[in-house]
This record gives structure tokens, sequence and C-alpha cells, in this order.
DNA sequence: CGACTATATCGATGGTTGTCAATGTACTAT
DNA sequence: ATAGTACATTGACAACCATCGATATAGTCG
């Protein structure tokens, strides 16, 4: 349905629109809900590696084959991982030819950052 | 031990203190593990809304009788969850009579958020 | 002392999650 | 067409986690 497609288009930014800083005022619940599952996504080591190797690499886009083997576990399990990251917002994905690319969704982190800081 | 002791003391700091944002170079294994740690201890909503709920009280201090009843669920869920917390680092206990206060570290939160930035 | 209150700890339980081996799908090249 | 490569999906399993009821600890007030 058309909710569902919005919501797993972009929840981080979502996530981090809907509300002023944590440290402001005390968050609602459905907030607090939105908040924790982009916090989840990004509440793995392999995730974070994915995610710093990708966001390192030139125009913020890495391929598959390139992130399968600097961490130690299978590719069934990065495969994994990228679709968390996908699904929670902070990544896109795009095939081209064989290969499927993995690029930064940009503001996605600097929108997290941004409710976690308490200035 | 004194090392475990300097780790359970400040771990969100030292975790955000070990290494550029996210964004700028590929995290190492330890640095994902230290990162993860302390996401993953905010990655709850009812630890969002408590540590929400302290921050925004008066002088960042809040009593563990004022965070029990706003959220739905038990008082020992509620002790359970300020204890990870405090050991992630986010919050710190003090008791006063018969009552304990939490009150939020600071700078904790804006050494997560730096990590993240992508700037 | 004994009753009461505030909070922490324990043990159990149901649900979630990271990982893997096996398999499926889709594209490429010979 | 056949084989090979790149990646995704499935199913299973073990580990972890949020929650609760019961109980323990510790402080306060009669």
């Amino acid at each position: 349905m058309y909710y569902r497609t919005m919501v797993t288009l972009l929840p981080v930014i979502d996530a981090a629109a809907c509300c002023a800083p944590l440290a402001r005022e005390p968050l609602t619940q459905p907030q607090a809900d939105d908040l924790a599952r982009s916090l989840k996504a990004l509440a793995d080591p392999a995730r974070l590696r994915l995610l710093s190797i990708i966001a390192a690499s030139e125009g913020s886009e890495a391929c598959v084959c390139d992130l399968t083997e600097p961490l130690n576990i299978g590719q069934p399990t990065v495969s994994h991982h990228l679709r968390v990251l996908t699904e929670a917002g902070f990544v896109t994905r795009s095939k081209r030819g064989t290969w499927a690319y993995y690029k930064l969704v940009p503001g996605a982190l600097d929108a997290l950052s941004r409710v976690l800081v308490s200035a």
C-alpha cells in the first residue's frame, strides 16, 4: 500500500524530521518507536562497517563485491545486513549489470545526528 | 579491575572519541563493536523515552519515581533500562534518601552525534 | 523494633536477531 | 545452450533481549 511504501523509502529522515532533539522535550511513544527502529538498524558492528565503507567510497557508493571480503562474514549475511540498511533508509540499491551498488542516502545520517545533539 | 572500571565509566565518550566520523573512513572491527554497543543501548523505545524525559528535566536529572508512571511498563523493567543506560555511559545514578536520581552525562549524546555526522 | 516505601535483582518466558548452508535468480560469456 | 559469476532468498538454529512476577535490599517513619 502507498503509505507503507513511503515509510520504507524515507524512514530515517522521517524519524528525524518528526521531532526536536532528544534532549529538548520528552518523546512520544510513536516518535520513540520510529527513532528506535532507525537506531536498531545502525546498532550492529557489521552494518556499521558496511555503512562506513560505503560512505567512504568514491561517490558514497560501493559494489557488493567490495563489501563481502573485508568483513569476516558470509555473503548471505552481508546481503541481509544491506537489506536492513536499505529498509531503514540509510542506503539505496541500484543494479548495474551483474553487480549491485549500494549508495548512501544523502542526509540520512545527518538527520539522525541532529536528533541526538543536545544544543 | 582498573581497565574494566574505566570502560564502564565512559564507554559512549570513548566510543565516540575513538575515531573520525563514520563517513570519513572505514571503521575497524573494534571501533565498530564499541560504537554498536553504544547505539544498541539507545535503540529501544523505552530507553529513548526515559532518556528524553531525563534530558528535558530540570538540571537534566530526574527521579525514578517520575519515570515509572509515564511509560506503560512495570517498575522492574524501568529499573532494567536505567541500568543499561547507565552502563552505556549515558546517565549516572545518585541516591538521595530513598530516591534514586538519574542524570544525563554531559556530552555523551553529543559525542555520539558527532560520529554520525557526515561533514 | 516493625511497617511502609522506593528501587534493585532474580528467574522465567516469549519474541527478536545474527549467522550459516543450501538454493534460487539473473546476468554474462563462451 | 552451457557454464560461470554475483547477489538474493529461504529455513534453521543459537544467542540475545524486553518484559514480568516475585523477592530482596535499603532507607524512612512511627
